[in-house]
DNA sequence: CAGTTACGCTACGACTCGTAGCGAAAGCTC
DNA sequence: GAGCTTTCGCTACGAGTCGTAGCGTAACTG
């Protein structure tokens, strides 16, 4: 497995202030930020062992049917523990979803149009997994009514993926392929215009459609993303090292 | 508001296949299809009750919080006569969120672009409803572990859209504005793209973003999108017939 | 050492689920 | 009308989950 860093992100380091952020039976946030030196510290290695419980729960069991008390029994923790880093089941599922999305990066791959087949690859590989398929689209759901919910999984998730999309830009108008944007007003709207289409059509083709995105579709998907962002035609083949990747 | 009814579809028809198909206490299938002419028919307006009240629920609660008991309540049945008739909570919810798409149309507005205006901001609209904000993401999240319920979706929901969108080209390619399709399979396979392209991103606008997709962002999604699928500039401005229309 | 916090465990009330059983209502056929 | 069939409303129930409280113990700090 082959992986090239070039965008460093902060990682989980976001959502570690989440998880510390309660100093048992208190919901409330910054009243131990860097008080409570003292004490027992939280076993990090717990937490570790929870959200890949969660994740393998979500395997087992899919979204409705998974509940704390058997994450709890599979990570060998008791239940209160559980109950005392998470508020329940929708703000435990969102940071065990969103370690999976730690690996997305975006090497330079030479053109505008490899990284977005790279890029749209490995989100599509992501989004594949069964853990992230029925978790993904019920989280997101349940953010519909509970803003700070949606707001944890925009830090810790969507906001990961945009920036790849704005960098991916920025790097294709370096090179030239796209025309740089004069008002940054409007490079904001065109770039989450840009993060919708593309994000929205993999989790669709996914999840709704339920078909793989595999490297035919997303070879055409490209075709007609790229087409829309430069008027011109796509020249040629759109990857040039060869049919099969990973 | 004024409807231009377009193309003809079955509407809900389909789905009341599903609703009778339950003789009291029987889950299977086609026991009763046009068996049991015999003993006390079902209300149709308790249908229509419930279906109304899920809805009404779904605003008060959203999708985890609620409850068959509260829809029953809210409708004036028996809990038990809701049981008859639905497997359970996602069905309910499939069928009452499905109705919502009975509304949608594609009359002719004479090019490409407006239709795809006029389509996507009646979809837009659609989903920007509480109720369905909150049930749909929920149902699919659902469906990625239960095959007859992602069934259910395609047929009552996805189906109907994307029969939507294969109009709209065809009668593009009538016009002269896409160019027409050798290979059938080739053209179910683009379908098939683009509808996931237009609802994802749509979905993942209302949903993820948690922005409206006004009037703004869906012409300047058209204009990519057009310009993805011809090649060619989209010439001057989309809308012929002014700024605002619902 | 004392002080503080996290942990595991048990137990609990409140709630939802989905079903069973009953009597009555509403339709059909004869 | 009688007789049959199916649905309806109602009550009650076991099973399961939720989220928390209480307690004794473990871990770490000064």
């Amino acid at each position: 497995m082959h992986r090239l860093p070039v965008i460093s992100l902060t990682a989980s380091q976001n959502r570690r202030i989440w998880l510390l952020n309660r100093p048992d039976m208190v919901t409330d946030m910054q009243c131990r930020s860097q008080a409570a030196r003292t004490g027992r510290p939280r076993s990090a290695a717990a937490d570790a062992a929870i959200l890949e419980a969660t994740r393998t729960a979500l395997v087992e069991l899919g979204w409705s049917k998974l509940t704390l008390g058997y994450v709890a029994t599979l990570a060998g923790v008791a239940k209160t523990t559980l109950y005392r880093r998470w508020a329940g089941k929708n703000e435990l599922v969102v940071d065990a979803v969103a370690e999976l999305f730690d690996e997305l990066e975006l090497p330079d791959r030479g053109s505008l149009a490899a990284d977005i087949e790279g890029v749209v690859l490995q989100f599509a590989a992501i989004l594949d997994r069964p853990e992230a398929k029925t978790a993904l689209m019920a989280v997101v759901a349940e953010s519909t009514r509970d803003e700070p919910l949606r707001e944890r999984i925009r830090t810790s998730i969507v906001d990961r993926q945009k920036r790849l999309v704005m960098e991916g830009r920025a790097r294709a108008q370096v090179r030239g392929e796209l025309p740089p944007e004069a008002d940054p007003a409007s490079a904001d709207r065109t770039a989450a215009l840009i993060f919708d289409v593309v994000a929205g059509a993999v989790v669709h083709r996914t999840l709704v459609s339920a078909e793989p995105a595999d490297e035919e579709w997303v070879r055409s998907f490209t075709r007609i993303l790229l087409l829309g962002l430069t008027g011109a035609t796509a020249s040629g083949p759109v990857s040039t090292d060869g049919p099969s990747d990973a």
